[in-house]
DNA sequence: CACCAGGCAAGCC
DNA sequence: GGCTTGCATGGT
């Protein structure tokens, strides 16, 4: 099996696949993750002074997973923009190794659709269902990898059949992502080009897409960096930190604070709070 | 049993 | 514009 080899420099594997942006990268028993992106399943391996990229050639590393593990990035640059005060060097010397996912979009949109009202857990078990149900097999070393359904795949499903995978009350919001994506009324790269106030007000017409779905949807898949994606945990972070108590408050002052780098501090804040909770 | 989970739409004001 | 309520499902 072929592998390549990447730099380890501001990057580090639980903290960019377990850091709440993605939902369908799994930790192995050897510290390992294992994944599926681009129709390609890989496995990456931490090593002392680089991190591995196994089932992957150099070329599949060029065109496509140097731009999906966001490689080219100057992280250190982002990680002392957003150093503002104590709270956020604390987030930042955290999880430090962070990198923001360039997830494809039509994936981004289903689970992020999933993730309404739901809890990590379970998103990851609907999206993995939904996977296994429709999705394409790829025969790896380390089992069977499901690709994420094709837009015209999951058009063709009813309601009925997205509530057989536990998606709940979003069925309808699934139903009708799936056929306006399939049909091309939801063009990722024109949303890409869109400033983000347009391309933000384009994806919100999707009926189950509001404010939070949309922003972490435009910033995991479009790098729509200058978003700061406002849930329960940022809302909490911002009230104790910044006294900003209401979502609305709480989105604005992050994107006023951070500007174009909203996004990477939203994460550092999300990773950091949502751990320590866990912790107590 | 209640309450919460990476919220949202619809119905009010 | 902002506020309230119901919502499928699984976990604590």
């Amino acid at each position: 099996m072929n592998s390549v080899r990447v730099s380890n420099r501001d990057f580090d594997l639980v903290h960019t696949f377990d850091c709440g942006q993605c939902f369908r990268w799994n930790r192995q028993p050897d510290g390992s993750y294992t994944g599926v992106a681009g129709g390609m399943a890989v496995r990456l391996r931490e090593e002392p002074d680089s991190v591995v990229i196994e089932n992957c050639s150099e070329s599949e590393l060029a065109s496509f997973w140097r731009r999906y593990l966001d490689l080219d990035r100057d992280y250190g640059e982002i990680k002392r923009a957003v150093s503002i005060n104590d709270l956020m060097r604390a987030a930042v010397g955290y999880g430090g190794g962070i990198r923001i996912l360039r997830q494809e979009f039509f994936e981004a949109l289903i689970s992020y659709i999933i993730s309404q009202n739901n809890s990590i857990p379970n998103i990851k078990r609907v999206v993995e269902r939904l996977c296994a149900a429709y999705g394409e097999p790829i025969e790896t070393e380390w089992g069977t990898a499901y690709s994420f359904p094709a837009a015209e795949r999951l058009a063709v499903l009813e309601e009925r059949d997205f509530r057989a995978l536990g998606a709940g009350f979003r069925d309808r919001y699934l139903v009708g992502a799936s056929r306006l994506a399939a049909e091309g009324a939801l063009d990722p790269e024109k949303l890409a080009a869109m400033p983000t106030a347009e391309a933000r007000a384009e994806l919100m017409k999707v009926k189950g897409v509001g404010n939070k779905v949309c922003d972490c949807v435009l910033l995991f898949s479009l790098g729509k960096f200058d978003l700061f994606p406002t849930d329960t945990w940022i809302r909490k972070v911002m009230e104790e930190s910044f006294s900003a108590g209401s979502v609305s408050a709480a989105k604005s002052a992050g994107e006023e604070l951070f500007g174009g780098y909203s996004g990477f501090a939203q994460q550092y804040l999300f990773y950091w709070r949502r751990e320590r909770d866990k912790i107590k």
